[in-house]
DNA sequence: CGGTTTTGACCTGCGC
DNA sequence: GCGCAGGTCAAAACCG
């Protein structure tokens, strides 16, 4: 860690005070907060890209923490700047020497009060590591205890759900206890409503019934259980003749021993979502030559539909891959062009994915999760909100979509057109994952994003585009870096997809044969 | 033989 | 209550 002691002054991202360079072609050193106004900063600032790497010296961290500190040091800067910009009208009475004296000093000073953001700012990252492992510990131990308790009981949920039903006359009675009920209360047929779930749930069995179980999904472990609820939904659905074969059984009922759980459920828990966000919907469109797009997992088609305004029937596929994994997905081709095949996902994978699954359960987890994030407060995740509200990712708006007049929140990755190197820039670092590599056959491919390739007008443009889409600027000014550092290093996701994998949406091949498009006329 | 696909039937939610 | 559309089930057919 950085000693805030430290006299150093360079900083990583040097101040270039003088009022002289403005109309300098090429600024190595990039003021960011200088007032850019005067002269539109929209067009007429050419940031170099040694700007961010040449000449960011001692600080070796990830970009990540740049970005966090870049965010942070504004904050602090914007008070410098401004007693900056009072000496610059001192200056203009007094010598040069004086004001260059003071511009060294308060460089040094600004120089210590990012290091400190800086160290503060990586302080943040490890609580928020610890916290995140302690999340999950606590998760899988709560899971172990409950399935350790629940023996056995697995095996007859289904039942037990039916026979609710049935001893409710078919309503959908309170179902909040599901979830948790499932390993806790290892008598099902005694108590149709375990108490000590109730506990748990914290009084919600007065909720009206038609709600109850969506209600359910906010609670603590839905994202751990979320098949469960996806599942469970549908068998309250179903009616009460259904076979209650063990197979059917097995398929139906969540998976309560988790250690395969993805790391990713964590970060889902902590998401206060709301139970139709819950059921956020990603829907990606490409374009293939036939009728398969691969995506990795293993999937087996269940249903095909003639949906209303499509010629294109519509196949409904579940993931295989896990046992009662509720993934699911639904393949059309679009209206307008047949080439293009939209993919829709959605649940939570209760299984680890293979690689060649990971990048697309990675992007469309972000994608699910940005959705998500963009009802709540949660404080990392506001940025992404205030662009979920308009609709669009900036500097993406081609490439991310999102829809609120579908049954469920949808967001729609386009990646049909070659987008333009920052948006699809941009959209990845938004998603804080690698697209999948099928979505990189553009002409830029993201490996030759190095930083160094990228002209200095892209970096301004993006800069630019960022601070456009959002007028929180700390905010845009971030997104604009982290889509730099971020083109810098290729992998730049590692940190975010390895915390939050969160809900692995995922999607595979699909392996249907060509006749899945038949249609059944 | 086990897994997958097909496909008619069924269920649910929603609008009228 | 009815009809419609979306979604799912599950038996039968198919496939390797």
């Amino acid at each position: 860690m950085d000693s805030s002691s430290h006299s150093h002054t360079v900083t990583p991202f040097q101040v270039n005070i003088s009022p002289s360079q403005k109309n300098h072609q090429t600024i190595t050193e990039f003021d960011f907060f200088k007032n850019y106004n005067n002269n539109d900063h929209d067009n007429n600032v050419v940031v170099s890209p040694s700007a961010f790497t040449a000449d960011v010296p001692v600080l070796d961290i990830d970009h990540t923490n740049i970005i966090t500190d870049l965010h942070l040091g504004l904050n602090v800067v914007a008070i410098n700047d401004a007693s900056e910009q009072g000496d610059d009208d001192m200056s203009s009475k007094s010598n040069d020497e004086n004001t260059k004296n003071e511009m060294a000093v308060l460089r040094g000073k600004l120089a210590r009060m990012e290091k400190e953001n800086h160290r503060l700012s990586l302080m943040l990252d490890e609580l928020q590591t610890d916290y995140d492992t302690l999340l999950m510990h606590f998760e899988k131990m709560t899971q172990d205890k409950k399935a350790e308790e629940d023996g056995e009981r697995e095996g007859f949920v289904g039942k037990f759900e039916k026979k609710r039903k049935i001893e409710n006359g078919g309503a959908l009675v309170p179902r909040d206890s599901l979830e948790l009920g499932l390993a806790i209360k290892p008598k099902p047929e005694m108590d149709p409503e375990p108490s000590s779930s109730r506990t748990l749930t914290s009084g919600r069995l007065g909720s009206p019934p038609e709600n109850n179980f969506e209600v359910a999904s906010k609670e603590l472990v839905l994202s751990k259980n979320e098949n469960v609820s996806d599942e469970g939904k549908k068998e309250l659905g179903k009616g009460n003749e259904r076979e209650d074969s063990p197979i059917a059984h097995a398929e139906r009922l969540p998976r309560l021993s988790p250690p395969n759980y993805a790391p990713n459920f964590v970060n889902v828990d902590r998401i206060d979502v709301d139970a139709t966000l819950r059921r956020a919907r990603v829907s990606v469109r490409t374009r293939t030559d036939g009728n398969v797009v691969s995506d990795g997992c293993q999937w087996r088609k269940y249903g095909q539909k003639m949906a209303k305004g499509n010629p294109s029937p519509r196949s409904y596929y579940r993931c295989t891959m896990g046992s009662g994994c509720p993934v699911r997905k639904q393949v059309q081709k679009s209206v307008e062009d047949k080439s293009v095949v939209i993919t829709t996902y959605e649940g939570y994978h209760n299984h680890t994915l293979p690689p060649a699954a990971m990048e697309m359960a990675q992007t469309t987890a972000a994608a699910a999760r940005m959705l998500l994030s963009g009802s709540t407060s949660s404080n990392n995740r506001t940025a992404n909100a205030s662009f979920l509200r308009r609709g669009t990712i900036p500097g993406s708006s081609s490439l991310a979509t999102i829809s609120s007049s579908a049954p469920f929140p949808t967001i729609t990755l386009d990646f049909t057109q070659p987008p333009n190197p920052l948006q699809l820039q941009m959209l990845q670092n938004q998603l804080q994952v690698p697209l999948p590599h099928m979505f990189n056959q553009v002409p830029y491919n993201q490996s030759t994003f190095s930083g160094l390739q990228l002209s200095q007008q892209n970096v301004a443009d993006t800069v630019s585009a960022a601070i456009a889409a959002d007028r929180n600027f700390t905010a845009a000014l971030a997104a604009a870096l982290t889509s730099f550092v971020g083109a810098a290093q290729p992998n730049n996701n590692n940190n975010a997809t390895n915390n939050d994998g969160a809900a692995s949406n995922n999607n595979g091949n699909i392996t249907s044969s060509s006749n899945n498009n038949k249609g059944k006329e």
